[in-house]
DNA sequence: GGCTTTTTATTTGAATGCGAAAAAACCCCA
DNA sequence: TGGGGTTTTTTCGCATTCAAATAAAAAGCC
C-alpha cells in the first residue's frame, strides 16, 4: 500500500465525475481522461476508494495484457438533489452517487405564490427525497426560472412569481440545508441533463429548444454553457415574429411558437380558445395532424432553427417540454423545412430531434449541477 | 539568486503573455494575473530574465510599501509575424516581442490568384517583413479567409480563389518558415486583434461585425471565440433577407448589407450602378447623409444587432471593415434604432462602436495569434 | 534618526505530482 | 509448464510548486 499523501479537493472531484460518467471505468482509462500520469491517478484512486466514494468491481479482461479492475462510484457514498420549478410547480429528483435516478417529488403550487413559499416548498420537498435516499445528502442543485447570477448565488428576477427579484437562494437554502447549492437558470440546466443523461453525451456542441409558455434555448460551445454578459443569452423569444411585421409591436417569437400558440395553431382555434386541462395529452393527440397548419408551424421552427445554426453552426438542436409530445414526426418535418428553406445547410449537420429525458429534465439538469459541483472531503 | 530549475513552457508563455498586455507589472502583480505563488512566479521571472525575454526597468513606487520593481518584455528578443489576406491583396504586420506594431506590407494580388501563388506571396511578405525587424522571427499567425480548421491547420474552403480548397497551410508555410504557423478565420482573428490591441480589451463577452464583401460576425464568450461544430459559426450573412421574403430564394444578407450594398443603398442608387473605386472613400464621403435611406440602413443593422443581441446576450458590438468610415454617427443611429425597436434591450448594455483599429485589424489578428501561440525555449 | 506600517521580493523546507522502471496479471503458444 | 508478448498497476526517486516565514524597501510619524 502506498503512502497516503493529501491530494487536491479539485482532483478528486474530477477524478469522480469521470468514473460516475463512465468516461473512465481504471486506473489507466482515469489517468488518461484527466491527463495525469498514472502514477497519481493510482494515489487519488487508493483515497477515493479509503474514503468509500469509489469501489473496486471485478476484473475486465480486454484483447491482451493485464486486464483492468473495474472502478465504480459506490451508489451509498451520498445522494444529490436537483429541483426545478417555475409558477404552477416544483419538480425535485434525488440521485445517488452512482447518478442514478432515485426518487423523484412533484408539488403543485398554488396560484400567485411568492418568493418566500416557493422556497419554504422546495425544503420540504429536499426533506421528502431525504426519507427514501441512502446516506447523506452532498449537494443540491437547483434550475431557477428567469434571469438568474450563478456566481453571486442569487435569482434576478421572474415574471410569474411576483415578489422574485433579487432571491438570495443559496444564502436562504444554503443555511438550512448545511449542504452546498448551486443555481442555473433552469433551460441551461436542461442541457447540463442532456449531457449526463441524454442526447448531449459525447457532444460538444448542441443547443436546447425549450418551448413552454415562453421560447428560450439554451446553447452549450465546446462543453460549455453560453451565459452572456448578464446572464439573459437565449432570449430567442423576444425576436419580433413573424420576421415580417414591423417592429414596435408586441408581436414576438414567444406568442407565435410557444407551446400553447403551437397547440392552438395546429388545432386549428384562435387565440381566445382555452388550452386543454393538460397541454401535453392535447398536443399528443395532434402528432398525426397534417396540412398547411403542420407545415405551417414546422415553417417556422425551422426559420428560427436555421438561423440560429448559421450563427452558431451547432449541429444538434434538442427539442425541449410539451411539444415533444409531437414526436419524431415533427423534428423530422422541421429539419426537413429548414433543408427545404436554406438548402445551403445541407451539409452542415443540421438536426433537430426530440429530447428522451421527459418531464423532469429541469429537475434531472439541476442534480447534473449538484454533481458537477461536489467535492470529496 | 535562486538556484535554476527547468519549468513548464506553457507556464512561461502565459507569464510572458501577461506581461506584454500590461496586466502584470511585477512579480506580485504576476502571481494574482497567473494565480500562482509568489515564489513560483519569482522563479519564472528569473528564467525569463536570464533568457532575455523579460526585463527590469526600473521601480514604480505605490502609496506605500516596498515598491515593485517594474517588469517589461524584452522589445529585440524577437519578433511576430500577422498576415491576412482575401482574394485581392495580402496584408502583412511584423510586431516586435513588446506586442508594438512595426512594419505593415501590402501586396495587391492579380485577380482570378490561385492557392500556389498566395502562398508563394505569403512567404514574400514575410521576408520583406524580416528585413526590418529586430531578432528572430518567433512564430507567425495567418488569418485565413473561408473555412478553416484550426487544429488541423488546414483551410478548407474560400469561394473567391478558385483552387482554394484542403489547402495545408501550416505544413506548406511551417516548412519553409522553420517557426510555428498557427491559423484562425480572418474575422475571428479580429476579434483577437480587438483583445490585444483595441476595444476587446477588458471584455469577456462581445462581437465583431464584419460588413465587406459579405457580412459575417465573430462571437466571443468568457474570453473565448465560438468556432461552431465544422468551423463555420457566425455565418450571418446568410440569413434570409428581408426577413419578410420568401424564402427560397436569393435575398438574404449578404446582399443587404454587404458593405457594396450598403454604398448603393445610401447613395440612392440601384444595383447595377459601378462601385467607386475606393469604397471606403466613397462611403466617408456618405458619413454626413440623412434622410429615409440613411435611417433604413439603420433600422436593419438595428434589426440584426438586436436579434443577436438576443441570442447571446453580448453587450458590445465592434464594426469593422469599411463601413468604419461612415463614423461614430453610423453606430449611434444603429444603436439608437436598435432600443427604438426593441425597447426591452435598454437596460442591457447594447452598444455598437466602430473598431478603432483601422484597416489591417486582421493582420493585427493573425499576429495576435502568433503571439498567444509562441512558447520560450 | 529611529520606529512602525505597508507592500514587495526571496528564501526555505515540505509535499504534491511526474517519469521511468519494475512488478503484476493476464493471454497465447509451444 | 514455462516463456514471450501485452497491458495495467505500483514503486521509487526526483523536480516543480507551494505555504510560511523572512528579508527588503519604501513612506509616515514622532
Amino acid at each position: 500500500m502506498r503512502k497516503n499523501p493529501t491530494v487536491q479537493r479539485e482532483s478528486l472531484g474530477a477524478a469522480v465525475l469521470q468514473v460516475r460518467s463512465g468516461r473512465a471505468t481504471s486506473r489507466t482509462t482515469l489517468s488518461r481522461a484527466l491527463g495525469i500520469s498514472p502514477s497519481t491517478t493510482g494515489l487519488y484512486v487508493d483515497h477515493l476508494i479509503a474514503a468509500n466514494f469509489l469501489n473496486e468491481s471485478g476484473l475486465n479482461q480486454g484483447a491482451m495484457g493485464r486486464p483492468r479492475r473495474t472502478l465504480t462510484t459506490h451508489p451509498e457514498a451520498g445522494w444529490f438533489a436537483g429541483v426545478e420549478f417555475n409558477a404552477q410547480r416544483i419538480q425535485a429528483v434525488g440521485v445517488d452517487f452512482s447518478g442514478r435516478l432515485k426518487t423523484t417529488v412533484e408539488v403543485i403550487l398554488p396560484s400567485e405564490v411568492l418568493a418566500g413559499q416557493v422556497i419554504k416548498s422546495i425544503l420540504a420537498c429536499v426533506a421528502r427525497l431525504a426519507e427514501t435516499m441512502q446516506g447523506p445528502l452532498l449537494s443540491v442543485g437547483l434550475g431557477v426560472p428567469g434571469l438568474v447570477d450563478v456566481q453571486a448565488g442569487v435569482g434576478l428576477y421572474f415574471a410569474f412569481i411576483p415578489d422574485w427579484q433579487q432571491v438570495p437562494l443559496v444564502e436562504l437554502l444554503g443555511s438550512k440545508l448545511k449542504v452546498p447549492v448551486i443555481l442555473q437558470n433552469n433551460l441551461r440546466a436542461i442541457a447540463l441533463a442532456e449531457r449526463w443523461f441524454g442526447l448531449g453525451h459525447g457532444l460538444s456542441v448542441y443547443v436546447i429548444l425549450g418551448p413552454r409558455s415562453g421560447f428560450g434555448i439554451a446553447m452549450v460551445q465546446e462543453g460549455r454553457v453560453i451565459e452572456g454578459a448578464q446572464h439573459a443569452a437565449g432570449e430567442v423569444g423576444r425576436w419580433p415574429w413573424p420576421l415580417s411585421e414591423g417592429v414596435g409591436n408586441s408581436h414576438t417569437l414567444h406568442h407565435a411558437l410557444s407551446a400553447p400558440a403551437t397547440w392552438r395553431r395546429l388545432a386549428g382555434v384562435d387565440g381566445q380558445a382555452k388550452l386543454p386541462e393538460d397541454l401535453r395529452a392535447g398536443l399528443a393527440a395532434l402528432a398525426d395532424a397534417a396540412g398547411p397548419e403542420w407545415d405551417a408551424v414546422c415553417a417556422d421552427y425551422a426559420r428560427v432553427i436555421g438561423m440560429l445554426h448559421l450563427v452558431l453552426n451547432t449541429g444538434v438542436f434538442i427539442l425541449h417540454g410539451p411539444l415533444t409530445m409531437l414526436g419524431e414526426r415533427f423534428c423530422h418535418s422541421i429539419t426537413e423545412s429548414a433543408l427545404t428553406q436554406m438548402p445551403s445547410l445541407r451539409d452542415t449537420g443540421l438536426k433537430v430531434v426530440p429530447s428522451t429525458l421527459g418531464d423532469n429534465a429541469g429537475a434531472l439538469g439541476a442534480a447534473s449541477l449538484a454533481m458537477e459541483a461536489w467535492l470529496p472531503g
